[in-house]
DNA sequence: CGTGCACATCTTTTT
DNA sequence: GATGTGCACG
């Protein structure tokens, strides 16, 4: 129950309002620090949310700005409506009128007002990552080139990782291709970008990147938006890329009314761009910003922090912080060795109900994280077994199914008939008979008269394609425009169901009695449920507005928390979550920490800190598993014990007998130390504090001077020494032999930027 | 010209 | 175990 409810009348507010009283000293800090720019350290299980939803609700108590002159960036559409509702709790309904959302969904909100200004229109689509491969494949194909060879992703990798730095086409080609990919990437580039516009479409990278160059052309919209938003919030900093990170700064250079909470300890989105540099560099760029940490973990037993704590130790490059808490001791952790998979799904099954028994919990208590979803299956199965019921979070999302993308590429294409990548999907789904080289010649002919595709179907007689086919095609041209039609005189839902019976999308569904497509039938059907909720339950129940909806929902937007079910997720899923008991399976080399594809170097410090992450989010109980034997690639494969179980601190594990666990450790490698433990300081368990800062440098292994690379060559994620700033890690490079500059993160003495010819570094690992 | 079937390939994490 | 590609047929 809120204590704290806003008077409409002219009473007289006390300075500070009563709904600070719960919080410890450092978040009472945090929430009363209303101006210029602050830095929250915030660890897992903090009460970082508190702090982010009280500060918003003390910035309007204290009448610092209005609802909607607040900027709150979350990283997920869950976490946003969640602390909307817990404002809207604290202060009332004017809360509801705070900007608080994703990055990509509050930015795709001010380009559709703003569209024009950069020669959009504001119903542009939204590509997501399948879009894009398929714009990027007809692209290589008009070039010639074998799609199998150079695969659409690889490409769109290159060119998403070249856009989020702001480089330009012509930069990339001219500075950044190394490899015959790259320079293939080079060319694909301009041209997809070209195609996007055209298409008036935005893929996720235009989200963050548009903005930046809507306001380095237009500085009194920056201005505007400046003035606009008094203050800013961003949550999940240290997972914020370099075109967020720009944009931000771009905002709050004003009045630099700027508040970032973040751990650099849970960065797990490296490979989505996010650059933890930004968290570590936020002081530098704002020198007056105020730096608060919040160490006291609110969530976690003793016994599962200091099994986090000594798993993050072994990570070179890290803040130094230290998670305390009151908590009890609570039970040690359990490692489950299994046979195989099934034998370890069914295990677990067996447990969870022998828990949820004896400690007479509910099964929505309990969370089974994986490292990648594929692994979901077998737990599934043991699940539906034993009549557990579970929500399986993630996977294949809903929206990114094949029938589903279908149905709205239909939609996109009524509400923007220049999206031709749309058009391409639909005009032969379901198959009317319009082939490859039909789909050639118009193409040829919207490239030469700069017509989209829509425009020349319009005159399809006269477009001299094979003649049986034109009237195939004519007829979705009607189906399309009595569609349109519909749309001015019926509702949403109708207007799709009319369109789903006349293009006969669902009749083909029904014909074939497969079991696929009754799953398909069933999703579109679902599909027509949503848009009949959405009908009803939206202020601005358009078709622009329901597409720009479901364009940057997630399945982990749909956890429910309060369903009494088992959670399924992988761990990067379970950021933010917590539960009383906790199991994190597949904990095996090359599954986790993850194997990386050859060539491809594996960045185990991430993984480490993803595995930090699922700790973490255990309160009471918490279990890791792993299995002997593992199918693979559709066979059975050897599978040896992660790693991570080496570094874990033995005191607070047992095996399931209670023994005390075998672990190698020299397992770890170098440049990942081990601080070894003093086995009773488990127990004893300080009141204040179960963990001593560590200041010592790392020990336990030997070190080289003048080791340097074999190739001469320096890679971010090389462990090195420094004769005087001690042992750090590379997080960039740039130039070679003489030039070559390396920035490096030093444990004892921050980040620094070194030419590699004069700094004495040694490499120790990498 | 277009369609249907058999085959291989490949699964990291997500806005 | 799903999705994309290659090949033979109508």
């Amino acid at each position: 129950m809120p204590d704290f409810v806003l008077k409409n009348d002219d009473e007289q507010r006390p300075s500070s309002p009563s709904f600070l009283k719960g919080l410890n000293g450092r978040q009472k800090e945090a929430v009363e620090h209303t101006d210029g720019p602050l830095l929250i350290i915030a660890g897992a299980g903090s009460g970082k949310t508190r702090v982010l939803t009280y500060r918003i609700a003390n910035l309007l108590y204290q009448e610092k700005a209005y609802a909607n002159q607040i900027l709150a960036l979350t990283f997920t559409n869950k976490a946003a409506r969640e602390m909307k509702d817990r404002i809207v709790d604290l202060i009332g309904e004017q809360a509801n009128r705070l900007w608080m959302g994703t990055f990509h969904s509050i930015f795709s909100r001010i380009l559709r007002i703003e569209a024009e200004q950069l020669d959009y229109t504001r119903n542009f689509s939204i590509y997501d990552s399948v879009d894009s491969d398929r714009v990027i494949k007809t692209i290589l194909q008009e070039m010639n080139i074998n799609t199998k060879e150079v695969k659409p992703q690889s490409v769109r990798y290159i060119i998403s990782g070249a856009k989020n730095q702001l480089i330009t086409p012509e930069t990339f080609s001219n500075n950044f291709v190394q490899s015959s990919m790259e320079d293939i990437a080079a060319r694909v580039y301009e041209r997809y970008l070209a195609r996007c516009k055209k298409n008036n479409a935005m893929d996720f990278d235009d989200l963050l990147i548009k903005p930046i160059e809507l306001f380095e052309a237009h500085p009194n919209l920056l201005h505007k938006y400046q003035e606009h938003f008094r203050y800013i919030l961003i949550d999940e900093y240290q997972d914020t890329n370099h075109a967020q990170y720009r944009v931000t700064r771009m905002l709050t250079s004003g009045n630099q009314n700027i508040c970032v909470v973040g751990d650099d300890s849970q960065s797990i989105y490296s490979f989505r761009g996010a650059d933890i540099s930004n968290i570590l560099n936020f002081q530098e760029d704002y020198p007056n910003a105020v730096r608060i940490p919040l160490e006291q973990n609110y969530r976690s037993t003793k016994a599962i922090l200091q099994c986090a704590d000594s798993v993050i130790r072994n990570n070179v490059s890290r803040l130094d912080k230290t998670l305390w808490t009151r908590n009890d001791q609570g039970d040690a952790i359990t490692v489950i060795e299994n046979y195989d998979e099934r034998d370890e799904a069914n295990r677990i099954a067996r447990m969870i109900d022998e828990i949820k028994m004896r400690r007479n919990l509910s099964y929505r208590d309990f969370a089974v994280l994986y490292r990648t979803n594929y692994q979901s299956r077998v737990l599934e199965d043991a699940f539906r077994r034993r009549g557990i019921t579970y929500q399986l979070v993630g996977g294949v999302s809903f929206y990114q199914r094949r029938e589903i993308k279908d149905v709205t590429a239909y939609l996109r294409l009524l509400v923007n008939s220049g999206d031709d990548e749309s058009l391409l999907r639909v005009i032969n789904e379901p198959v009317r008979g319009v082939g490859e080289k039909t789909i050639l010649i118009l193409a040829q002919l919207a490239r030469d008269s700069g017509k989209s595709l829509w425009d020349v179907i319009q005159n399809v007689e006269s477009t001299g394609i094979y003649k049986p086919t034109i009237p195939r095609i004519r007829n979705f041209v009607d189906v399309m425009q009595q569609t349109q039609q519909k749309l001015q005189e019926v509702g949403l839902t109708d207007t799709v169901r009319f369109l789903l019976e006349e293009t006969g999308y669902v009749k083909q569904f029904i014909e074939e009695h497969s079991h696929d497509s009754i799953m398909r039938r069933q999703n579109v059907m679902e599909l027509l449920n949503a848009i009949s909720f959405f009908e009803k339950s939206s202020n601005t129940p358009s078709l622009g507005a329901f597409l720009q909806e479901i364009s940057l929902v997630t399945d982990l937007d749909a956890h429910d928390t309060e369903k009494p079910a088992v959670t399924l997720m992988t761990a990067h899923g379970s950021k933010g979550l917590e539960f009383p008991v906790v199991y994190i399976t597949g904990l095996e080399e090359d599954l986790f920490p993850i194997g990386g594809r050859v060539g491809e170097e594996v960045d185990v410090e991430e993984e480490r800190r993803l595995f930090y992450v699922a700790i973490t989010r255990a309160k009471k109980l918490l279990f890791f598993s792993y299995a002997k034997n593992r199918f693979r690639f559709g066979e059975q494969i050897e599978m040896r014990r992660s790693r991570f179980l080496d570094e874990v601190d033995s005191a607070v594990v047992r095996t399931e007998t209670g023994a005390t666990i075998r672990q190698d450790r020299s397992a770890s490698r170098p440049g990942s130390t081990y601080i070894a433990y003093d086995e009773d300081r488990a127990s004893t368990g300080s009141r204040t504090s179960i963990f001593q800062p560590e200041q010592t440098s790392p020990t336990g292994m030997s070190i080289e001077y003048d080791n340097m690379p074999d190739d001469g060559v320096w890679r971010p994620g090389m462990a090195v020494i420094h004769p005087k700033f001690g042992a750090g890690k590379v997080l960039q490079c740039e130039g070679r032999g003489e030039q070559a500059k390396v920035t490096v993160f030093f444990k004892n003495a921050g980040q620094k930027k070194l030419m590699v010819k004069f700094a004495k570094l040694s490499l120790i690992g990498s």
